[in-house]
DNA sequence: TATTGTTATACTCTATAACTATA
DNA sequence: TATAGTTATAGAGTATAACAATA
């Protein structure tokens, strides 16, 4: 299990070992697993992955500004303008400017926005029943602490 | 403590807590921490994210079926397709048709490839020595162990 | 007929930089 | 001057379907 973190290129040893011992690519093949049957939800109410991100971050966290939006939902801020414009044209959320500073702009969920994160609800939840089933709960709740600690490690 | 849950979100029946309980959004956001630094390695030598995918992976595996470079690489097969010809015109990879089914394409990656790879393991791992030595040896590797599994999960 | 891979098209995200408005 | 966000543009991945060659 050793990631060859020194040494020479000479030895016959791979460098970290086989790609699935890479976090980067293990992380996103996880990902991929774990996407596949939302994805296929999404698909069927024609939201995109990102819009989707948005509207789950903005959900929880209430009233936000955009930079903060992109860095919770991993979209960078000329994404997310363009993004938003749609969403603000779909009622999903709207847009205000902040009256203490006026460069930031406040984003909120709107009511048709929650309509719609529920009615994915069940469909949603019915699929991570089936993840945790097949996965193991604990192991579940085990591998989100994990993944929230790394989250945070500052390289 | 970047994504604390405040503010009032309806304590009614949060359905799966704060997104950093988001399996997806968790994988995300670890993501996008652990690449920052390797995207700054390949910018730099002009790689984009995917080519150094299918290159490791290609390295690791030898000569593979671009579907099977597809499903390892997490790249549909027409991204595939025009990344693999780019870089074949830039002589990281070779294709050969294969002999027992000629519908296949059998890919390897070349001696220039090897090379490309060889000159960033010294950058790799003091990136990867980092990210253990804050996150702890352990716990990586435990880490990686559940998101094998969790790949293989069939949902 | 099914499978492997390619091509074509339309859409979307990214990277980057220049720009506006505000602080 | 610095910051929040927008706009513009070029590059690249995605989704989908139609297609060619081979099995």
């Amino acid at each position: 299990m050793d990631h060859a973190v020194n040494g020479p290129v000479n030895e016959a040893v791979k460098p970290f070992g086989p790609t699935s011992r890479s976090l980067p690519i293990a992380l996103l093949r996880a990902r991929e697993t774990v996407l596949a049957p939302i994805r296929e939800m999404l698909h069927a109410s024609n939201i995109s992955e990102q819009k989707w991100r948005v509207l789950r971050v903005v959900e929880e966290a209430g009233e936000m500004e955009q930079t903060a939006i992109s860095l919770a939902a991993c979209l960078k801020l000329p994404s997310l303008t363009r993004i938003l414009r749609t969403m603000e044209a779909e009622k999903l959320i709207s847009r205000k400017t902040d009256k203490q500073d006026r460069r930031r702009t406040l984003v909120q969920i709107t009511e048709v926005g929650r309509m719609l994160i529920e009615s994915h609800l069940n469909r949603n939840s019915r699929i991570f029943s089936r993840l945790e089933s097949q996965y193991g709960r604990d192991k579940m709740d085990q591998l989100l602490d994990m993944l929230e600690e790394l989250q945070q490690v500052r390289l």
